[in-house]
RNA sequence: GGGCGUAUAGCUCAGUGGUAGAGCACUAUGUUGACAUCGUAGGGGUCGCAAGUUCAAUCCUUGCUACGCCCA
């Protein structure tokens, strides 16, 4: 098969003596490289089935961290093994621009130089992005390759790249000509730290101990309640609103209020008056029953204030966009408080209320009853914060743009329900579905430099032209209009729902190549002139194969067979490809979508910087090798758990690494190489033919895992066939004896484990595949095993035989105090025609492992002797002057006792009618069968207690 | 408040309607030419608690307890 590999060829094909230790550092360099540079990550398969994943892009200042690692791992994993079996596997990779993240982070380094963004035009602002990109940008996209990721890097794909960005203001103009993109004014919540609005996504809620004040509020021209009282009380955890209050808000049931509602009320520092109104939001069980209401700056009273008859654009704002105050549009705000931080209003307004004797004060009574009075109540506060900034955010009332989710949500509930998007672990449906039922208006316009600019358009008397370029605008507007571009970008997420895709092409389908050139669109997309990607030193390597052309990538590759991604990001990202994909492609976005778990710290907690217990997987590359650290990764990722990172772990993986190593380079020391055929060699050994068959079943487990993705079961299931039927038996079992049948088999075996085990760890088994022999292709492109031979259940029979022979007599030496290496003599009086043949065909095995220097068909002689059981044999092994017969008999009245415990159960059981009557068939059959031998081994034991005397 | 998840050996985790497994750790032992990053053998668990369903429950149901996550 020449033509899957343009590699193979130039490979050398000597076989070459493995090195006594296994260095992964110099392995790893070395494959990674050549994979990358002779284009076996994506071979050309023109007539093969595709397969494709797209990796979710990581943010393009980011660095590598253990969540990339077992995400990347995973998707590596499932490609290289698709790729294995033949099929054309993609593996879409790239960088996301990450509009608030890279703003903050060039905006930070020209901090550091007393510099900052408004000192340029923002022009020159994005010029000085792209220079930071081509200059420290994408160091992931290093780290990725030194876990042995085999991603498509001559696609490699940036969320900015011109053709990208032609494919997100299609999408935007054609939400917006659909009805499904809008301009609102509403409230949006305001990050003031980093002066642009936010989607509610990116809000966290956490708890934050702060107050909660108790005012009067004074009723207007000498009204009174029922009571009599002069003023309402109301209670706020954030004083400074007041200053915007619009009105109070009532239960209309409530009957200490019924009488002033429609009356006023005049807020003591502002001197506003407003209008009691009733509104159920107000609830009567909570404090007093009353509650301000501040329009233009909470979302409860925002709705409220509609409801009262205020416009939106009546409500007032006294913030600015970094939460000072500012003078309302009715003037009262007193001026001391104008430019004033927010916090810093805050006490000033309760100070002001104080004084003007409207704080009504918090009282506390100790044991004895003495009573303690404050300003105001200690309290738990439920407090958004901004997820980038870090700061409180502060609901303010701005024109945005909206994407209408709750219709592009309708179709991917249904492409889940259906089956046409497959969740795995299916628990994450109910998740889905929760959010995805109550999905709420989802702002994407972000006031940044850094982004897809959005491509609106207004003229003088605001109006809005949306097209995809500013000429379409113009000519929609007229000519003689004078047009102004929207200032803000849109949502780095709303880019990124577009990956599965835009990346394929679309809108068209012959997308530009990472290497070319492209002129820089008035967007603030695509590579500036002169910088393109190829001569970016971060894309390595500079050299490496050229991107294939005259593909159709987007028919052959939408939609995506599996997408793997942590569920952190099933909103943010998942939920939003499958709007975006099933809206603009009518299809799915992929077939599965697979949601694994967060790496955690050893001791259970979250991983981060501010804690210090962050794990550096490159770090852990340096010390276990990328192999060790994947094998891990695989092996820890059951479906629907976190994992805890376990070094313990990921060294014992290193060693099954070197375990690996050693056996191939005992075997090739054997004159055992590369195995020249795909099918397994002929048999007749009882051994070789057993191994085959249990290659025959390995392959058939861990294809169903992989089908499944239990990646843990999958690891398990090559880890044990490796070191416990491999290496434990199989090459304990043949040493010795290494005829021209057996180093056929052994080497077409170990070619099975290298080609099974390359998903998991493609470093060490790439290069003992160079190293064994001549082969026509890289191990990466090479066959996936197709044993076309079956399991022999009479060489299976012979050979756990053995194993049993040999295991329980290694037992009874152990527990009697006989050295191991003691060569003792067997008598097996009367043998069944099938144990003769096996004791006669395996005499060198039994004399190597056994120990036994021969196996005598006879009576044993009088005297101590042990008892040892192997399949229904039992072989009686003198002991005359060996060891100690009171050990021997303790030993077997102990196995003796195990033996009729499980026995009487049995019995138990079956002696039950109801069981025999109503259990499974199968059940009760087994039942006997496990009976009858736990009896036979009962009463062996017996007989040879009693032959001790 | 709503939702989801987890509780199995000292630790980290699999698993099954028919009396429980792995890796690591632990104990004993081993330099018989692949491997001490190893070999051999061993100890260790009333499967969180309680009730129910069932011939049979670690597994299914319900409740409880503890912990974690998401949403409000």
């Amino acid at each position: 098969m020449p033509a899957r590999t343009r590699a193979g060829k130039a490979q050398a094909m000597t076989e070459q003596q493995l090195s006594k230790t296994f260095e992964p550092a110099e392995i790893e360099a070395r494959w990674y490289r050549h994979w990358e540079m002779s284009g076996q990550f994506r071979p050309e398969r023109p007539d093969a089935q595709p397969f494709t994943i797209v990796n979710p892009p990581p943010n393009v200042t980011g660095s590598l961290h253990i969540g990339h690692a077992l995400d990347n791992t995973l998707q590596d994993i499932v490609i290289r093994y698709e790729r294995l079996r033949g099929k054309d596997a993609l593996w879409v990779v790239g960088t996301d621009h990450a509009g608030i993240a890279t703003q903050m982070v060039v905006e930070r380094q020209m901090e550091a130089k007393q510099d900052k963004r408004t000192n340029y035009t923002r022009d020159e602002f994005v010029e000085k992005v792209w220079e930071w990109k081509a200059e420290s940008g994408g160091e992931i996209t290093r780290q990725l390759r030194r876990l042995g990721c085999s991603m498509d890097w001559s696609r490699e794909q940036f969320t900015m790249d011109p053709h990208f960005t032609r494919a997100v203001v299609k999408v935007f103009v054609d939400l917006y000509n659909d009805g499904l993109i809008y301009r609102d004014k509403r409230l949006v919540n305001w990050d003031p730290k980093l002066k642009t609005a936010i989607s509610d996504l990116e809000v966290e809620t956490r708890e934050v101990q702060g107050s909660f004040w108790h005012f009067r509020y004074p009723l207007a021209d000498g009204v009174k309640l029922a009571s009599g009282q002069d003023y309402i009380e109301v209670a706020t955890t954030r004083p400074e609103t007041m200053l915007a209050d619009m009105a109070v808000a009532v239960h209309p049931d409530d009957e200490r209020y019924r009488s002033v509602v429609g009356r006023e009320i005049l807020q003591p520092i502002t001197g506003r008056r407003f209008r009691i109104v009733a509104d159920e939001h107000a609830d009567p069980e909570l404090g007093s029953g009353a509650v301000k209401i501040t329009p233009g700056h909470d979302f409860n009273d925002f709705e409220v204030g509609k409801r009262a008859g205020i416009r939106p654009a009546d409500m007032l704002n006294m913030f600015d966009a970094e939460a000072n105050v500012v003078q309302v549009a009715d003037g009262m705000i007193p001026a001391e408080f104008v430019g004033m931080e927010r916090f810093e209003a805050r006490k000033l307004v309760v100070q002001r209320m104080k004084q003007a004797d409207c704080l009504i004060p918090h009282v506390t009574k100790d044991k004895e009853g003495n009573e303690t009075e404050a300003d105001a109540e200690p309290r738990t506060i439920q407090t958004p914060f901004g997820d980038r900034g870090g700061v409180v955010i502060e609901p303010w009332l701005t024109d945005q743009w909206y994407v209408d989710a709750e219709k592009l949500a309708q179709a991917p509930m249904e492409a889940v329900r259906s089956g046409a998007i497959e969740i795995v672990p299916k628990t994450w449906e109910k998740t889905f579905f929760n959010w995805m039922e109550n999905i709420q208006p989802w702002c994407v316009s972000r006031q940044l430099w850094w982004g897809h600019r959005i491509p609106a358009w207004y003229g003088s008397d605001g109006q809005c032209y949306v097209a995809e370029t500013e000429e379409e605008a113009q000519a929609k507007a007229g000519s003689g209009v004078a047009l102004e571009r929207d200032p803000d970008v849109l949502d780095t997420w709303f880019s990124s729902a577009l990956w599965p895709f835009a990346t394929l092409g679309w809108p068209q389908d012959n997308p530009p190549r990472s290497g070319e050139v492209a002129a820089r669109s008035a967007d603030g997309g695509g590579s500036p002139p002169g910088r393109a990607l190829a001569a970016n030193p971060l894309h390595h390597p500079a050299d490496g194969p050229p991107p294939r052309s005259g593909e159709d990538l987007l028919a052959r590759h939408y939609p995506n067979d599996l997408l793997i991604s942590g569920f952190d990001i099933l909103f943010f990202w998942d939920a939003r490809m499958a709007m975006q994909g099933i809206h603009f492609m009518k299809d799915v976005p992929w077939k599965r979508l697979y949601l694994h778990g967060l790496v955690r710290a050893a001791d259970g907690s979250k991983m981060s910087k501010s804690k210090g217990n962050v794990v550096d997987p490159l770090i852990l590359v340096d010390q276990y090798g990328a192999d060790a650290l994947r094998f891990f990764m695989a092996a820890m990722e059951s479906q629907g758990r976190d994992i805890k990172m376990d070094e313990k772990r990921v060294e014992g993986y290193r060693n099954f690494a070197t375990k690996l190593w050693n056996a191939a380079r005992f075997c090739q020391s054997n004159g055992i190489g590369a195995s020249q055929s795909l099918a397994a060699p002929a048999a007749t050994s009882a051994v070789n033919k057993w191994i085959v068959g249990e290659v025959v079943e390995t392959l058939a487990e861990l294809d169903k895992a992989m089908a499944d993705l239990r990646f843990d079961a999958a690891a398990n299931i090559i880890y044990h066939f490796v070191w416990d039927q491999f290496c434990d038996w199989y090459i304990e079992l043949v040493k010795g004896n290494f005829d021209e049948e057996t180093k056929a088999v052994a080497g077409w075996v170990l070619d099975q484990i290298l080609v099974m085990l390359h998903p998991f760890m493609p470093f060490v088994t790439e290069e003992l595949w160079s190293k064994m022999g001549a082969r026509p292709y890289d191990l990466i492109v090479a066959k996936w095993p197709e044993p076309q031979a079956s399991v022999s259940a009479e060489a299976k029979l012979e050979v756990e035989w053995l194993i049993a022979l040999v295991s329980n007599l290694r037992t009874a030496k152990n527990e009697l105090g006989i050295a191991p290496g003691a060569k003792l003599e067997a008598f097996l009086p009367g043998p069944s025609a099938a144990t003769r043949a096996i004791v006669e065909a395996n005499a060198g095995a039994i004399d190597r492992l056994a120990r036994l220097s021969a196996i005598r068909f006879e009576a044993a002689p009088a005297g101590a002797s042990m008892q040892i059981g192997a399949g229904d044999a039992n072989l009686i092994v003198p002991l005359e002057g060996v060891i100690d017969i009171a050990a021997e008999k303790a030993r077997l009245t102990k196995a003796r006792a195990t033996s009729e415990k499980e026995r009487d159960s049995l019995a138990k059981r079956l002696d039950n009618p109801a069981f025999v009557e109503k259990a499974a068939p199968q059940a009760v059959e087994k039942a006997r069968a496990d009976h009858a031998a736990h009896a036979a081994e009962a009463e062996r034991l017996a007989a040879a207690l009693k032959r001790l005397g």
